[in-house]
DNA sequence: CATCTATTTAGGATTTTAACGAAATAGGTT
DNA sequence: AACCTATTTCGTTAAAATCCTAAATAGATG
């Protein structure tokens, strides 16, 4: 997909620090909220980001909207990445 | 080094497309900025910020200023984003 | 159905980024 | 020293990103 929306994505120590705390699962976007010192509405911009990106995914359960990592595209940006250390 | 300045460099399109040039070694300023339909000033600040993210090395031959990739710190950022998709 | 809770959307202020042309600098070369 | 040539710095402008508060929406629950 997209490079450009991957990297834009990451660029950001906020939406970077989300996914790191989904690493170890996927996690309520209210929760992820009272991680940061920002307030909901912010919070909400920087996942609607990252959901364009395609790097997290949703998935609503009762009266939460879970969000996940979507490593598939992890991969592809990794891969771009290790373009320029591998090849001789 | 900082992962900030890192992604933030490899944000920018016209920033990784010049990472792409120097894949096959190093060029001088001008002959980068020939490859862009942008001014030789634009090109100079995207290489100013690559060179402040450490991506990139400056090198003075002659007249002219080699600009050239710095590996290491790309292997910083892969591993980095390896860190999502390989660990359990 | 009325209400509560979780989350997003809207509108606006502030900061950052990307670009340009023009002027300045830094080295070579004659 | 005077002059090229390559590149950067300066000053400015326009567009995009980030954040906030307040209002809207969407579901679940009583």
């Amino acid at each position: 997909m997209a490079l450009q929306e991957t990297m834009k994505a990451l660029s950001n120590p906020v939406r970077r620090e989300i996914l790191m705390m989904l690493k170890t699962g996927a996690q309520p976007a209210g929760d992820i909220a009272q991680h940061f010192e920002l307030s909901q509405a912010t919070i909400s911009a920087h996942l609607s980001l990252l959901k364009h990106a395609d790097l997290i995914r949703e998935q609503k359960y009762k009266n939460y909207i879970y969000y996940e990592l979507n490593l598939s595209v992890f991969e592809e940006a990794t891969l771009w990445l290790k373009g320029f250390t591998n090849e001789k």
